[in-house]
DNA sequence: ATAGGGTTAG
């Protein structure tokens, strides 16, 4: 049980102070001058009781322009922009001047609403007028470019102001950060404490929050000490970014040490933050902090939930996740959004391959925003429902849900998987519109789709327009060509990504081996793989082995798969042992495959596959027995053969068959001409003076 | 009596 809230508050203190001077003015009748009427209309405003500061402002029969200004001051602060805008042109029409306080006020509204439209006319009214060396004025225009992402316009604006302060300088190197300017921001920094001006906790705090990798971690300690030179190491602000900053450079002792020392000024933000550093390194104590912040009093809010919501991703936190889930609805925290995104992708992550759940939550989402969107896109996505995204996609776009790179990336994907072109090209022209083709996500789907579609050309033409500093790009192109049965181009985009000092990662290597395999290039795939720890400092994965078994196997060398395997530092997934079935059937290694499928058929019972490679195998040897026991074994366990599906892609529409199948409306047409063509390969066949070589049709 | 900046998730 939690302890009832009796604290009710009616009115807040600064309420009631108001409130009494205003009852106070109207007993004394009608004479309270304008100066304390303002002070009474600032004073509702500062408790965000605009309603009634509307109400004073009409009665007013004396207005000078503070009147004004405080008003607009007071819809900016509580959120009504537009109001504000409205009393901005009434006061011009009324016959008062726009000042330094107007300006300021404005512009903070137009920077919190991303006008920068109206900013710009704001900015040339201010220039018209003389106001742009006004530090108050000129440090909100220069937040309101930063905020709008025109850091180049912040610094010009920046540049007008003769005497800058530390909220000026902390605009401006809040919008470096915003950028990522890291190099700027510092430089920023330096011209503070050379121009002697004091350095605060809005000086520190935003940039702390660039420091997020292990690279950073020296950085992050000299800003450390920074920070207690200028005696801000109890500052509530700087000590959260700090904590922040300590954990995502992996450092969670310093994070520890900083939130220990905040101990007594902690608040919500603090303990959100150390919940967050400990999540990544400390699951456990994640969730003991959980519950500790509660036992003090700390409700959580949407951080708290959506960050500890998102650790349950592995299946031994699947009890916690639904735990969690448990308690949003008990709490009555369903209808947030952030938190049910947190739920789908939680789920999403912990069912796999089964939407259920999440199609549940968001159904059942009365807002939904992009991210809910996005999210169950790229959860059909990677579940392999590649109709039900474009299905989706359809909906978000009837919908006006806005299109972002997520969202294309996702239906790219589906595109490729289900290998129809035309959609695919039209997403493409959809993303080219919206200006998302320079993305490294789409980019790398969109190559992903043309080579999937057969199309390498416009595949490297997609590539061509990527930034081509991530391996995200690299890494795709790499597996175009690879499956494309062009391994050496494969390994020269290997080799130019390494000369151009792109970061390597592991799924690079995933490419680079996979290329291999496709060329039968054994000795260069087995050096990547023996080089790839050594000397590129990344140890091999689960996939890396698959693919040199892959090598191996389809090489012939059934040995050395088989050595690799006993080898192997961890033990083996079905993916694994699956290849390695594969390589037994390719040397018709019946003994071995015996073996390895009893690996398999612990592992993955339900997998059909293993049975039907297994009976084939038996069957070619005209080991009936042992086939008749595998069909049987397949029998007991339940699992039924899947047919493999065939489909072709005609103006716009997908025609699905598989074997035998007699569905389709123009069933009798299509077979009709397909002996026709049987009768035209016969014949060529029979005509051909070199050896044709029949593609052997795998009904498997 | 009226004005400008900053921390936590995904």
């Amino acid at each position: 049980m939690r302890p009832l809230n009796y604290d009710i508050e009616i009115f807040s203190y600064a309420l009631y102070k108001v409130l009494t001077k205003h009852c106070w003015v109207i007993k004394l009748g009608s004479f309270a001058d304008v100066y304390t009427t303002n002070n009474i209309l600032s004073g509702y405003t500062k408790c965000k009781e605009l309603g009634v500061a509307c109400k004073l402002f009409d009665e007013m029969t004396h207005r000078d322009s503070v009147s004004w200004n405080t008003m607009i001051a007071g819809c900016v602060n509580s959120g009504n922009f537009d109001t504000a805008w409205v009393f901005l042109k009434t006061m011009k029409r009324c016959g008062f001047d726009a000042d330094g306080y107007t300006f300021g006020s404005i512009l903070k509204g137009v920077a919190g609403a991303y006008r920068l439209g109206l900013g710009q006319q704001v900015h040339s009214t201010i220039v018209k007028m003389g106001y742009e060396g006004n530090v108050y004025a000129g440090s909100a225009l220069l937040d309101m470019y930063a905020k709008c992402e025109r850091v180049e316009d912040a610094y010009a604006v920046f540049q007008c102001i003769p005497e800058r302060n530390s909220v000026t300088y902390n605009a401006l190197i809040d919008g470096f950060v915003q950028v990522s300017d890291l190099g700027s921001a510092f430089w920023l920094l330096d011209c503070m404490e050379k121009e002697g001006v004091r350095l605060d906790d809005g000086s520190f705090a935003p940039l702390l929050t660039l420091l997020d990798d292990a690279a950073y971690y020296k950085l992050t300690m000299q800003m450390h000490c920074k920070i207690i030179k200028h005696g801000l190491a109890f500052d509530n602000t700087v000590c959260n970014a700090t904590i922040t900053s300590y954990a995502e450079c992996g450092s969670l002792e310093d994070a520890k040490r900083v939130f220990e020392g905040a101990i007594g000024s902690r608040d919500l933000v603090t303990w959100n933050s150390m919940l967050a550093a400990y999540l990544v390194h400390e699951k456990e104590l994640a969730f003991k902090l959980f519950v500790d912040m509660q036992g003090l009093g700390f409700e959580p809010d949407f951080y708290t939930y959506t960050s500890v919501i998102s650790a349950c991703f592995e299946k031994v936190h699947k009890d916690h996740g639904k735990s969690l889930h448990g308690l949003v609805i008990k709490r009555g925290l369903e209808k947030s959004v952030p938190i049910s995104n947190a739920l789908i992708a939680m789920y999403l992550k912990l069912n796999n391959k089964s939407m259920e759940d999440t199609l549940h939550i968001f159904d059942s989402m009365e807002s939904k925003d992009r991210v809910s969107w996005n999210s169950m896109l790229t959860g059909f996505s990677q579940c392999g429902f590649s109709e039900y995204t474009l299905k989706l996609f359809a909906q978000m776009r009837s919908l006006l849900v806005e299109i972002d790179h997520y969202a294309f990336s996702a239906v790219l994907r589906s595109c490729s998987d289900l290998a129809t072109l035309q959609l695919g090209q039209q997403v493409h022209v959809l993303a080219i519109k919206s200006g998302f083709t320079s993305n490294d996500f789409v980019g790398s789907s969109l190559i992903f789709m043309y080579s999937r579609c057969g199309i390498i050309e416009d595949a490297q033409k997609s590539f061509e327009e990527t930034s081509k500093d991530s391996s995200i790009t690299w890494n795709s192109i790499i597996f175009g060509y690879a499956q494309h049965g062009q391994g050496e181009f494969s390994l020269n985009f290997f080799f130019q990504m390494r000369e151009r000092k792109v970061k390597l990662d592991h799924i690079t290597f995933v490419a680079v081996l996979t290329a291999c395999s496709h060329i039968g290039l054994v000795e260069e795939g087995h050096n990547f793989f023996k080089s790839m720890e050594i000397d590129y400092g990344i140890p091999p994965r689960m996939e890396h082995y698959a693919c040199v078994v892959d090598l191996f196997g389809r090489a012939g060398r059934l040995l050395e798969a088989k050595t690799l395997v006993e080898s192997m530092p961890f033990e083996p997934d079905a993916m694994v042992w699956k290849t390695l079935l594969g390589a037994c059937r390719v040397c018709c290694d019946i003994e071995l495959a015996t073996e390895v499928a009893s690996h398999l058929l612990e592992l993955q019972p339900e997998e059909h596959c293993t049975y039907v490679l297994l009976s084939n195998m038996y069957g070619n040897l005209r080991r009936w027995d042992e086939k008749a026991s595998v069909t049987r074994l397949m029998r007991e366990s339940k699992v039924k053969k899947v047919p493999g599906w065939s489909w072709i892609e005609i103006k716009n529409e997908v025609h699905a068959f598989n074997a035998e199948d007699r569905f389709h409306p123009h069933c009798a047409e299509i077979y009709h001409r397909l002996g026709e063509l049987m009768e035209e390969i016969k014949w060529l066949d029979s005509t051909a003076s070199l050896d044709v070589i029949m593609p052997s049709f795998d009904h498997e």
